[in-house]
DNA sequence: ATATTTATCTAAATCGTTTACGTATTTTTA
DNA sequence: TAAAAATACGTAAACGATTTAGATAAATAT
């Protein structure tokens, strides 16, 4: 590897004059400058990351934790989704994107802030299920730049997904298709969970529709075989819903194969809604009815967010950033308004 | 943040001796290292990852250029799925992962093997459609150890999914079950491509089956709008075939959607199948027939070969690892083995 | 008692950068 | 024209680790 000192022999200078060349610091004549730009090119120069780093303490480098149940976050679509956006924006901006370390299974394994140093993280964004986490809240406090993804902390820039929005425009939807029946099975314990299971009641006290008890059920996130279960139980319910509501898409095809295996045809017996925007969702059919988040301006967002807090620290507002989902109206929520009134 | 100098003071040694006895090496006393290590504790030391790998030139990162149509494979089911399993191999051994930049957009950016020598990456994964693409060769064609999936180079260890035997599995199943008329939509050009549809002649012409040149199409992957396409001209055919091989699951609902719109049932009417193995696929009704890629063997290889490449250069041996895939039998093939001798 | 070995530790060089400061030369200003 | 200011470059220390060669003291051999 060719090196800013054997750079420096080749153009009779010093170092520290081909160092300032390249970083184009003012107080190097443009004739060097240009001299060694060109001789560093035909002799294949490129810098140092580490001894870049180890001197600057910029890496220009940004950890990311992306933590679902099932320990990786990369083959949760919304995740993946979320984290290629994100990944874009830092690219341009000429930031590189390192997956933290979750494997917690060696003895002498590092928690994810001493990861973060050692790895010397100019940023970290996180997105996981538990942020309840002890080495979550470890990173989370740390004096790191952090940008936690649907979910706020105090004094952390957070970009979450407009979850109390979304339903309410999801409810709306469908009591505006004539449901009055609405059951909702929602996913475990999180804030995004609790955000769109307020939202849910909210918004139906405000149009004056009763909720029982038990149309409200529980399943784990992508566990089609849980609200295959609890869909079963919602339809041998003596007065049954008209529209189920799900935790997110993939769920939800688990509640509509329990719902084919009864016989029953979607959207004409029974109307059906997901939650996130799965791409496949609009390739099946019937294409189902749900709040497309959006992944793109979430990623976007919190990288952009993120690197400014980096690069201007005191320049930064820390606010939650709240971005909005879409309806997509899709063909799984039937029109029910004209028997409405039986 | 607590260096090794500032442990040395505290524990009245030399840097060297806490280096020594950091790194376990045996000119240390026992107790000189219980000491070092009991105060490292205590301070909260951490190595710095910058120092360490500008002076032993071994950063235990590993790069990985994951690259479809659309820029980055992240969300890219199979790369997904293939690089979480790579990520979790890599880390067991302490490695980090770090996604290789892609951004072309800056008149800067380096290239890939640019980028790979500036981060210092031990080594380096490639998974992308376009294999000749200059910087992916120049990257490949670099001293820098390389691991490449889906596609072989010569000395280099490649991880490639068994798509002779896979396509194989596949049309002798679907023979099995009394197909004679098979029409396959195969993929855009590559060496997956390639070894697939020349494993269908093959393996047709094995079983004594004609393939007019009709039932041969093209689609890109995960493409639903052209299998779509593809699928209502083959339905169009004055001899329709009786069962449909798409390039993949995704792209294979594109075709299911066509066949569904023109009324035909599957399996009754016409038989489909997939390639891949999505995991939605398997919660889908009907179930997909496909091909499951063990997406967890071939990132776990990759890993696997690739880092003991990296530690045991001269003791490696470089080929291609195959890794088959598996006959997932859905619902989309139907036995018309009754009606066949008519 | 001296020479040799062994165990334990230290000093210093080094990896490839950046940067505060020093110095020589030229230009500006009074 | 001399002093002040600006320009362009060099010197050397520093970042935080590893590693080699060598120092010191204790243990063993001759």
């Amino acid at each position: 590897m060719v090196s800013m000192k054997d750079l420096a022999a080749a153009c009779n200078v010093s170092i520290a004059t081909v160092s300032k060349a390249l970083n184009d610091q003012r107080d190097v004549s443009e004739k060097t400058k240009e001299m060694v730009r060109k001789k560093a090119k035909e002799m294949g120069y490129f810098p140092n990351s580490a001894a870049k780093a180890l001197k600057t303490n910029r890496s220009y480098n940004i950890g990311v934790l992306f933590v679902d149940e099932a320990q990786s976050g990369l083959t949760h679509d919304f995740f993946a989704n979320v984290l290629d956006s994100f990944k874009r924006t830092i690219e341009r901006k000429d930031y590189d994107l390192t997956l933290i370390n979750c494997n917690k299974k060696r003895s002498d394994s590092m928690s994810y802030l001493e990861r973060a140093r050692y790895r010397g993280f100019d940023g970290v964004a996180i997105a996981c299920i538990d942020f309840k986490d002890p080495e979550v809240i470890e990173l989370v406090d740390s004096n790191i730049p952090v940008v936690t993804i649907d979910y706020i902390f105090n004094n952390r820039i957070a970009v979450i997904s407009d979850n109390i929005k979304g339903m309410h425009d999801l409810v709306t939807y469908v009591y505006g298709k004539g449901h009055r029946k609405i059951a909702y099975i929602h996913g475990r314990d999180s804030s995004v969970t609790q955000a769109r299971v307020s939202s849910f009641y909210t918004t139906c006290a405000q149009l004056g529709i009763e909720v029982p008890e038990e149309y409200i059920k529980e399943a784990k996130y992508r566990d089609t075989k849980g609200t295959y279960e609890k869909t079963l139980e919602l339809l041998d319910l003596p007065d049954p819903p008209t529209c189920i509501l799900y935790p997110d898409d993939f769920a939800g095809f688990g509640g509509i194969n329990a719902i084919r295996e009864r016989g029953l045809r979607i959207p004409e017996d029974i109307s059906v809604a997901g939650y996130d925007g799965l791409r496949i969702g609009r390739h099946l059919e019937p294409r189902l009815t749900t709040i497309r988040q959006d992944t793109e301006k979430i990623g976007r967002e919190a990288a952009e967010n993120l690197i400014h807090l980096i690069e201007h620290p005191r320049a930064t507002i820390i606010r939650p950033i709240v971005v909005e989902g879409e309806l997509y109206e899709g063909e799984t929520v039937g029109d029910i308004s004209r028997d409405e009134d039986e």
